[in-house]
DNA sequence: GCCAACGTTGGC
DNA sequence: GCCAACGTTGGC
C-alpha cells in the first residue's frame, strides 16, 4: 500500500512553507478549505501521504517543498464560528461541512519547481494543477511526482 | 489592478 | 433544474 501524493496551495504571505517548517513535528492543521472538490480530496488523504506545497499569489508561483499527512480528515470547527473568515452558515455542530487534515513539514526542494517550468514540461502537461488552476487541493500522479522530484534536485 | 476561469447562490 | 449574477482564485 503506497502513499498517495497531493498538492496543497498556500499564499506565502498568509502561511508559507517556512511557517510550516517552524511548526516542527507537531505540524499544522490545513484549515480554511471552502471548496467541495478540494474538501473531497482532503477526505481521501491517509496518514503518510505526501503533500507537495505550492506557493500561489506571489511573484514566483512554484512547488517549494514537501510535507506529510499526519492526521486524516476531521471537521473544521471554524465553520461554526460566526466571527471567523471561514464561517459557514450552512454548517451545524452535528453537520460540519468542511474538513481539515494535519500536515508536517518534510523538506524544502533544493530547486523550487516553478509554474512556468511545469507549463513547459510536456511530462507534466496533464497535472491537475494546470487543468483546474483554481483548485487549492489536487492529486499528483506517481509519474508526475517522479518528474517533479528530479526537477527539484 | 486586470481579467479569465469557474464555483456557488438564488430566483424562477 | 436552469441559468444569470455574483464572488473568488490566481496568473500576469
Amino acid at each position: 500500500m503506497t502513499a498517495s501524493i497531493w498538492l496543497l496551495k498556500t499564499e506565502p504571505d498568509e502561511f508559507s512553507i517556512d511557517d510550516l517548517a517552524q511548526r516542527g513535528v507537531q505540524g499544522e492543521p490545513w484549515s480554511g478549505i471552502r471548496n467541495f472538490q478540494a474538501r473531497n480530496y482532503l477526505r481521501q488523504m491517509k496518514m503518510g501521504d505526501i503533500a507537495l506545497i505550492y506557493h500561489s499569489g506571489c511573484a514566483q508561483p512554484a512547488i517549494v517543498g514537501q510535507a506529510m499527512v499526519i492526521h486524516e480528515a476531521y471537521p473544521d470547527a471554524e465553520a461554526l464560528n460566526p466571527s471567523s473568515d471561514y464561517f459557514d452558515a450552512k454548517s451545524s455542530s452535528d453537520n460540519i461541512r468542511w474538513s481539515i487534515v494535519d500536515v508536517r513539514f518534510s523538506h524544502l526542494f533544493n530547486t523550487p519547481v516553478t509554474l512556468k517550468q511545469i507549463k513547459l514540461d510536456e511530462r507534466l502537461a496533464s497535472m491537475a494543477l494546470l487543468k483546474q488552476s483554481r483548485l487549492s487541493v489536487s492529486p499528483v500522479t506517481e509519474k508526475e511526482y517522479r518528474v517533479l522530484s528530479t526537477l527539484a534536485e
